[in-house]
DNA sequence: CTGAAAGCGCTTACAG
DNA sequence: CTGAAAGCGCTTACAG
């Protein structure tokens, strides 16, 4: 592997001579010096060590990806369609900005700072936050700067970027009562504790309310995660002596189970029962109908999440914001009009 | 940020034997001075800087997963569930070890080079390797240890995982012949230029030979593109005066787009056309009725891609090998009895 | 426009 | 069991 040394041996220069080339220091170096420099540096397919850099700079040029894990060794968060976008985002996003993306489960929030002194991570991008005391504990303690997607405080000083999860909730009910649709059920994943599943649920219940509907508790169905929950909601739904005749999911993943637990049990989708997801994620063009689903623009919310963070690597004074992105609907196939 | 001089300050030894202590070097320092240093670590969260240790070590910690850009300058490779899987396997295994992975999306081989060279790293692994000349270059310039996923080449050193993509496209098709039907076609993504679908076309041949029957061209699709593609086999379906019983697909999500497809016109499945899939990857779970699809053991090729590359990056002579992975069937409800 | 010196935070021989 | 010295491959002031 060439050096900087042996490139500026055989260049006749000063190593810091070299260095100035490399880093286009301008007006440090004359024309034909630059040229004779580069021309060897081609010629060895030189590269500088980023390692070498990092050391002086103290910036490393390395973004971290923080995927909590929450219960198995695996929680494999990636195999989230969203996650999976997102961080093919953000890798592209950060690479033509010479930014490299490495990934980093972590436990807790030890884990995390380990990461960042040890690589001395330039910044992190913090997916999936779940637990609030974790959240605000790395917000406070973190040693580079911090993005959080999906939550916010105002009381602590953070960047974050989320959507609108409240008004999504909203559109998506309304969309169904504005098709006739008066009994009207909610199924997600923890809408207690998850702040993204609570907004959505309220949002749900604005719409009911513009419409002076009473929510059916027994049509509210919380702890539905993933395929299999939304499968649950479904048989539960068969049991049903009264059922609603729409159900905004909280995610696209438990509106297919719910459409699939229906369908297996000669239920049809919206013939039966009308079903909406949220995210526009892929499982949603999967499905036969296709889902009508509340759009995120997952695009967007990576490139101002990749704003965001650069511009708090460049101005240490920017250290709290929050940008709440927009949402649309996406009107399928799984709505019926009563 | 405190460093490792501080701490030899702090305890009253030199750095070497703070070093020694972070290297757990046995035998080279006291327990008393070793419980001394340890403390005084803990106290101050001391984390050793990787790039410091790179520098001299010449071993970074991280891996590169390579992901070819296809088109567009975002094609995106991890929106495909099977490249998320692994990905998120590749960070959990390596990360157990001690090693970091970092996304690397290239056009060309100059750009992995770049990549290894910037940042040293200790190895790579290629994924949806897509043009034979560029994997042939790739494994004979790499400048770390490289494993590829899903392709090998028997005259050039090199380190692959693989799988029984012909014994693929043969258990499907078998399947579909023992459940009776005998009208069988095929539908892959590119059957001529990607080695991986043509074998299992091959396979997929083979079935069909031992049982006497010659393939119909008319139900042979090759370019089936993702779900669309699938899409439009259907629609080319729903053309045909005479129609095959059974489709094997070379890839879940085509099955998935065939289903919709389908579905969408007043076809069932498997009422009016059986569909097999393959990859058993989530979508084949999704649709409904799920998909009889071949599975591939992902996790257990994770592994075995890390291995390879551990033992690689230890053994300078360890530079070629192949293995091969097994697959098989899972019977779910697109397929019927005939 | 160019260079000599010092240093980033570690580890690697080599002595003792 | 412990240390002084040199060096990994760069960049950063500071001179000239």
């Amino acid at each position: 592997m060439v050096t900087i040394k042996e490139i500026a041996a055989e260049a006749g220069v000063s190593r810091m001579t070299v260095s100035n080339v490399i880093n286009s220091v301008r007006g440090k170096v004359s024309p034909e010096t630059e040229k004779r420099i580069r021309e060897i540096m081609d010629k060895y397919h030189y590269v500088p060590s980023r390692a070498a850099r990092s050391l002086n700079t103290k910036s490393s040029h390395i973004i971290g990806i923080l995927l909590p894990i929450w219960n198995a060794p695996s929680s494999g968060l990636l195999l989230n369609p969203y996650a999976a976008f997102m961080v093919s985002y953000f890798e592209e996003l950060l690479q033509s900005r010479d930014y490299y993306v490495m990934l980093c489960s972590f436990s807790n929030v030890e884990d995390v700072l380990l990461f960042q002194r040890g690589w001395h991570a330039d910044g992190v991008i913090q997916m999936f936050p779940h637990d609030d005391a974790v959240t605000r504990e790395l917000a406070e303690r973190t040693e580079s700067p911090l993005v959080v997607l999906d939550r916010h405080f105002n009381d602590v000083p953070m960047l974050s970027v989320c959507i609108e999860d409240r008004k999504g909730g909203y559109i998506a009910a309304k969309h169904v009562l504005e098709e006739g649709h008066r009994d009207i059920g909610f199924a997600g994943s923890a809408i207690e504790t998850s702040c993204v599943v609570s907004e959505r649920y309220r949002g749900y219940l604005d719409a009911l309310e513009e419409y002076h509907i009473r929510p059916e508790p027994a049509w509210t169905f919380d702890h539905a995660y993933r395929l299999e929950g939304g499968v649950q909601v479904a048989n539960a739904l068969l049991g049903m002596k009264r059922r609603p005749t729409a159900i905004i999911a909280s995610e696209d993943l438990i509106a297919c189970g719910i459409m699939q637990g229906c369908q297996e049990n000669g239920l049809t989708v919206p013939g039966d029962i009308s079903v909406v997801g949220f995210d526009n994620s892929s499982p949603s063009t999967i499905v036969t109908p296709r889902l009508t689903t509340v759009n995120q623009f997952i695009r967007k919310k990576a490139e101002c999440a990749v704003e965001m963070l650069m511009r708090a690597m460049e101005d240490p004074d920017y250290r709290s914001d929050l940008k709440v992105m927009d949402v649309d609907l996406v009107k399928r196939g799984s709505v019926a009009r009563l």
